[in-house]
DNA sequence: GATCCTATTATTAGGCA
DNA sequence: ATGCCTAATAATAGGAT
């Protein structure tokens, strides 16, 4: 018993399943012991060998939980409300998404391969075109006033959601 | 020495960044050890209270010396044709995109209401989403036939990350 | 499989240079 | 603060059920 093991692929598949559930536990105890301990947010992003889509653990529900407890700390005054929006969001990017099908799926896939390409020869703009998109984003907001924005924001989505 | 520690915030700074350090090298060898053990793969995204930008293990370097190896199989994909190859994908994105119409431009605002969401209140993902992005390509381009390319991406120690 | 058990190994809290 | 040390706690591999 607790024999040391070898730190290389586990051939056996049962004996890999066992032990990936295991130390994926471990490895998720340990990460909420330090966000505890020292008071920062984390998480952890697992791609199991099944399953297509990674599991991100914390879940964005108990990211927020995380979150809500360190929010005094910055001036961060952010209304309550804040996370359900999030997650409104969140939740209506899959609602569409999952309407989108296979051709979403094959736009993503030519998407990535795109990405990859840059990325093999070098232009590594990566960061740089999430950023494009948040200027994107802000371009068209940016002649509104805060108060105004926020409004619309909450309203506008609402509507795309309810009408698509 | 070895004193259970009650498991709350640790209110003595100097205590709180030893534990942060020592912990945060616990949790990133567990996950490297989940990687090559169950052959998956997987990252840890940690915010430092310290600083704005979150840390993403493995780095971005670290993946990049994944397609480096990648770089050097004997891929069709190298030489002449690359712009052609380019110009392919973008021609192929745009008249996918261009089918998708209204839906996919929904879902993408809405994503990029989200991604503007994070941005604006702190929690800059951005950069792992697109690393991500890269690292699934990979993973499923690494799978089709290089063994070579498997043992190197999964042989991301510790060491490397300690004393790299 | 999942759950409990426990002999081992691994992590780490706190002290000290 | 950085690194080493070690008593003590925590994680876990392998087995049994």
């Amino acid at each position: 018993m607790g024999n040391k093991v070898k730190l290389e692929f586990i051939s056996s598949e049962s004996a890999r399943r066992v032990t990936f559930k295991k130390r994926k536990a471990g490895v998720l105890k340990k990460i909420s012991e330090l966000m505890t301990l020292c008071g920062i947010n984390a998480c952890a992003v697992i791609y199991s060998g099944s399953d297509a889509q990674p599991e991100v653990w914390p879940s964005p529900e108990e990211a927020f939980r995380v979150i809500e407890k360190f929010k005094d700390l910055p001036a961060a005054q952010q209304g309550k409300n804040m996370m359900d929006q999030k997650l409104f969001l969140m939740n209506a990017i899959n609602k569409l998404n999952k309407k989108l099908g296979r051709e979403q799926d094959k736009a993503q896939r030519l998407e990535r391969e795109l990405l990859l390409f840059d990325w093999l020869h070098g232009n590594n703009f990566y960061c740089l075109k999430t950023l494009m998109e948040v200027i994107h984003v802000l371009d068209e907001k940016i002649a509104m006033n805060e108060e105004l924005c926020m409004k619309a924001f909450h309203k506008i989505t609402l509507d795309e959601v309810v009408n698509g």
